[in-house]
DNA sequence: TTCCATATTGAGGGATTGCTCAAATTATAT
DNA sequence: ATATAATTTGAGCAATCCCTCAATATGGAA
């Protein structure tokens, strides 16, 4: 008997991902996403709660989607070492092609570490669940690394977990230095120098 | 015959550093700023122009203390490689005991990367700002690395320029990894991990 | 068709935003 | 002391903020 829903939620959250994905929190305005989702503030509050709670819910979108990501670019090749290098590149070209209504991604910025850089004692309940995911990302690295030491690709001494956050800090650093504005070429060059960062712990000397 | 000021307009731009660094350019509202500067709307307009004119004046700041950081601690060695090694030590070391109000840096997240990220198409000119700053970081990086090169610690295929780009991603990525719930003691791991990734473009096979 | 239950609307509320300006204040020169 | 000129104040403006809610619209069951 009731009214059946007008609007797609998924897609309602999909567009909220990118409006706040390149505006940030404070930024976007709820004018603009009334706007984005073409909806009335009676029907997102009735939907979404409140503004932060719009963002949780595309932050968790995002979140999946770039889990999902790593794990497919990851996963394209045998080697878990290649494996990283090649989800390295790919988010080198992801980077270096962003900013257009049509690029795959509206900034080359991480929602999360924009969330996490943006976001301070204010709403601790979204920084708390960009942390979460982020040690997430942390541990999906951690796993592949350990998976390659298995096989035998990374010196027996290597530590995981370590090499992870190092490797982390790598895809962090590509995406923030790929906001400045600087060449396509100059982001994949680094994307394929951070590539070679594991170079010196793989077994057999390397390479 | 004029009234002489009552405010050190160095001690409120420096008060204005920390708090624009520690919350970000939209979070901070002018009440925030009064009490912080403990001045009244009139004198901070009269003096600053506006909010993102005060907001351009604490980037400036910020961004001299960053520069004078680097070429010291990168000059407390003689040798230019040592010396990155011993600044990425160093910002470690300052990320893993940010956060306090008596800490040297209210947060271990960059106020460049902050900005560049937070800001978008809205305020060009304060964006532009960071950017051209991160432009120049990078090329006292890349003075550095060509000082090594001439002293023949590094090999001579090496691009300073890319390299330096490599190594502006390293701080770049420690930073804002140090902004995660993560314990002091792997930030200094990370940091000292970072500095080995110089090791492979140094002359007679590295270290 | 009638009725119900939900989806949606949009005017507008209370709070806060960045900012202005006339008035008050006060250190200095005369 | 007095006059001067810059500094500082703080009430308050227009705009915008996030959000509420009574009214309206509408799809599905009976």
């Amino acid at each position: 008997m009731p009214r059946s829903a007008i609007h797609d939620r998924d897609v309602s959250v999909e567009r909220a991902v990118r409006l706040f994905w390149s505006r940030g929190y404070h930024a976007t305005s709820l004018k603009d996403v009334e706007q984005v989702l073409d909806m009335r503030p009676g029907s997102i509050y009735a939907a979404f709660g409140s503004k932060a709670g719009l963002f949780g819910k595309a932050l968790e979108r995002y979140s999946r989607a770039i889990s999902e990501d790593f794990v497919r670019a990851t996963e394209a090749v045998e080697s878990p070492v290649e494996g990283i290098r090649h989800y390295l590149r790919e988010v080198a070209r992801a980077c270096a092609g962003a900013g257009g209504s049509e690029a795959a991604w509206p900034t080359p910025g991480c929602m999360l570490v924009k969330t996490v850089l943006e976001l301070g004692d204010e709403e601790p309940a979204i920084r708390e669940q960009a942390n979460q995911v982020l040690a997430e990302v942390e541990s999906l690295l951690t796993a592949r690394l350990s998976e390659a030491k298995a096989r035998g690709e990374l010196r027996p001494d290597v530590q995981p977990r370590r090499l992870a956050r190092l490797l982390q800090a790598q895809i962090m650093g590509l995406r923030v230095f790929a906001v400045r504005d600087v060449s396509p070429r100059a982001v994949r060059e680094l994307g394929e120098d951070m590539g070679r960062i594991i170079d010196p712990y793989m077994a057999q000397g390397g390479r």
